[in-house]
DNA sequence: TCCCATTTTTAGGTATGCCTAAAGGAAGGA
DNA sequence: TCCTTCCTTTAGGCATACCTAAAAATGGGA
């Protein structure tokens, strides 16, 4: 049976949340999804009749295996079809979100399947999220917190989020995009921002904007600008994951 | 402020039947939209009460300049979804209309417009009906009923209905598609069959699927076989059109 | 002119998915 | 233990867009 596109992104959005190891609670997917709460707990019993997840009163909520299998069909239309807007209409990375948020639902699985070939089944969007594959595996998302990142050294972009398309559009014109190389030079103390080096520029980087970049430790040697690695890095594939909250 | 996608549904299809020359009544917006009359007169309540068609009990209803604007712009969106469909990622013709009904109603007016500069901003979906300009200019719908045609001449096919996927399929097997040149050989009596040859191969065609073509003489001289006529022909613009019926 | 078949509209109902207001649980501090 | 605060659920409404059944209008033929 045919699920609504409302049905549709909750499971999204628990989906996310579940990857990404918050809580899934009725009040969290309240604020994530711009409605009030007893709205969700009216979807979640939806979706519990459904056996999409279980649900008992004032517990948080957890997909079944089929319900997690949904969520999983419902990122990859998504993350595809960012992938593909970029791609093929060059879309800038901050609106890619939005466009696909409204597509998504409308993606039919036989477009599903040629858009991922004509990209080539590729592993991660223009965000550096892991596209779910077709049979229901994801990667986990990978690097850490900018913010985190030791003084002095180089790191490779890995991920940044989507959540803020304003953040995004900020970060996208310093060039902090996956693939890119970014060096710390510098940390001011007290809430202070991150001075970084991207492309040969120097930016004073605030912690909202640090949190929202994800990044891997380079090795020194590596001077390479862009490794092309799109689905490159990772090879061994997990069901779950957890972010190093 | 927006139209929700029934709204745009029932707008796309009254301006394709005014474009047609065809009645636009509750009963045959019912039977195209496959929802049952009273649902239609509800609707139709809507769309008056947004000024966008003109409606008075028991009357065909006539869509308002606002109207047919609007109706215009959802026609813009599905015939420009099918080129691309059709372009970008090689669907076959009879699978365009059905994928395109859903994501129509998804295009944002910037995706539009990238897909547009993308085509080069063509004037004929892969039917060949006319794309409307984004200020509201359509070529009147051209040519006539395959059915028509007289025999032993030689036809440009310049468009076929996508009313029907299944019969779409055939014509489509039988290279009965818009700019393909095909020859009446010959017309069986008491309604039997249209002898036509098209790409070298002879065909008998039934009295329907002779319906959904539509051919313009082709000068006798003329053997080119495929003339890339996309946008090519007619430069004179109409507002509205009629078909001989 | 009247009647009857057909079309259209009205009336009332359903499901979805959102809302506000109010009631009911959970959980930590005094 | 009780109380207060916060979270969640229940109750009751609204808009959209569909449905069926029944009433009303239209328009052609006798």
């Amino acid at each position: 049976m045919r699920l609504t596109s409302a049905l549709e992104d909750y499971l999204k959005v628990i989906g996310e949340m579940e990857q990404n190891g918050e809580r899934v609670t009725t009040q969290s997917l309240a604020k994530r999804l711009s409605v009030k709460p007893p709205s969700v707990t009216g979807m979640l019993k939806k979706l519990a009749r459904l056996h999409l997840i279980n649900y008992s009163p004032y517990a948080a909520v957890e997909l079944t295996e089929a319900g997690r299998k949904a969520a999983l069909e419902v990122i990859r239309h998504h993350r595809l079809l960012e992938l593909y807007l970029r791609e093929a209409l060059g879309l800038p990375l901050y609106r890619l979100d939005e466009e696909a948020d409204r597509l998504e639902h409308a993606l039919s699985e036989d477009l599903e399947d040629m858009i991922a070939e004509a990209l080539g089944h590729p592993r991660r969007d223009p965000h550096g999220h892991p596209i779910p594959t077709k049979d229901g595996r994801v990667d986990p998302p990978d690097g850490f917190h900018l913010r985190d990142a030791e003084s002095g050294a180089q790191f490779l972009v890995v991920r940044v989020s989507d959540r803020d398309a304003g953040l995004l559009k900020y970060l996208e014109s310093l060039g902090l995009v996956p693939e890119a190389v970014v060096t710390v030079t510098g940390k001011e103390p007290f809430g202070g921002p991150l001075w970084i080096q991207v492309a040969g520029r120097a930016h004073p980087l605030g912690d909202e904007a640090a949190r929202h970049g994800f990044v891997k430790r380079v090795p020194e040697r590596s001077e390479s600008k862009d490794p092309q690695g799109r689905g490159g890095t990772p090879d061994q594939v997990h069901q779950r994951s957890q972010e190093p909250s």
